[in-house]
DNA sequence: TCTAACCTGATC
DNA sequence: GATCAGGTTAGA
């Protein structure tokens, strides 16, 4: 569910209103939902700051202690009053002071929570192999990652490890506002499409944010209240209907394993190289 | 490099 | 009852 701008839009919210408080404890309910390393959850600490790096929400705590949380597909953390039952598949309980508790909630679990010591959590290889924040990345950044990539266009901008916090929901949009196609193989782009890519990322991605994300289901921010930039997406979740920019039936097609979503004539479907013409007929491949 | 799998719940 | 969902990743 979540990607950059619904994680950043949760970061505000819980800088809003947990940095600078005591937290007491982090309880799991669900043994499986809560990993400690090289901590124990409940020593106690000081809430330092709140950051997000990717699609990782990071509660920096005390004696160089972290918090992370990666919220899944349907993963929400929200601060609310101790004096509120519950939601169902509350996995993780941070205990705050002035009767606060930071909650989350997540059905599918494909969600996870760690406790860690700053330094092993930065350590580990899933840290370590994410790729740079969109925000502020350069088209020369990007040429360079897209160039060591013959995966569709989607794919590459989908894996973290070439770029950190975009999902399918805002690639789609972001591909549809640079006219190129999904399927097309990433180390193909023309630099003047590399330039429109590095332009729409940056301001999609913005223009979400000063939204508060999308909510399509599942997302809520840290107030427990939604997003709205759905109502400004242009092809995710329009299949069928009119392409806003030409009018044409938006298509919608499996890319990379996920529900695609593109303009036929915006963003057209561009050759592998014209077949060199061959006498004969044998096929080399 | 791609698919299947991890889960639950909403919708077809 | 079958299918699909905003993510990630272990295996083939």
């Amino acid at each position: 569910m979540p990607e950059l701008p619904e994680v950043e839009t949760v970061v505000r919210g819980l800088q809003a209103r947990i940095v600078g408080q005591r937290l007491h404890s982090v309880v799991a309910r669900r043994g499986d939902m809560l990993e400690c390393l090289g901590t124990d959850p409940g020593r106690g600490w000081q809430v330092t700051a709140v950051r997000r790096r990717g699609k990782m929400i990071l509660v920096d705590l005390t004696r160089s202690e972290v918090l992370s949380v990666h919220l899944g597909m349907s993963g929400q953390l929200s601060v609310e009053p101790r004096s509120r039952p519950l939601a169902d598949h509350t996995h993780v309980v941070g205990e705050l002071e002035g009767g606060i508790e930071l909650r989350y909630v997540d059905p599918r679990r494909f969600g996870r929570v760690q406790l860690a010591r700053r330094p092993l959590l930065e350590a580990g290889v899933r840290w370590r192999a994410l790729g740079p924040e969109p925000l502020g990345l350069g088209a020369v950044a990007l040429e360079r990652i897209l160039a060591a990539r013959t995966t569709a266009i989607k794919a590459a901008l989908l894996d973290q490890h070439a770029v950190a916090g975009l999902g399918n929901i805002y690639v789609d949009e972001i591909l549809h506002a640079s006219g190129i196609h999904p399927s097309l193989e990433a180390n193909r782009l023309r630099p003047a499409e590399i330039d429109a890519l590095v332009e729409n990322i940056q301001r999609i991605l913005l223009d979400a944010i000063a939204a508060g994300g999308s909510t399509i289901r599942d997302y809520r921010n840290a107030e427990g209240g939604s997003g709205s930039f759905q109502s400004r997406h242009r092809v995710y979740g329009r299949a069928g209907q009119g392409c806003l920019r030409c009018g044409e039936t938006l298509r919608k097609i499996l890319v990379a394993g996920r529900g695609t979503h593109f303009c036929p004539r915006c963003q057209p479907r561009r050759r592998r190289r014209p077949r060199p013409r061959r006498r004969s007929s044998k096929r080399a491949t």
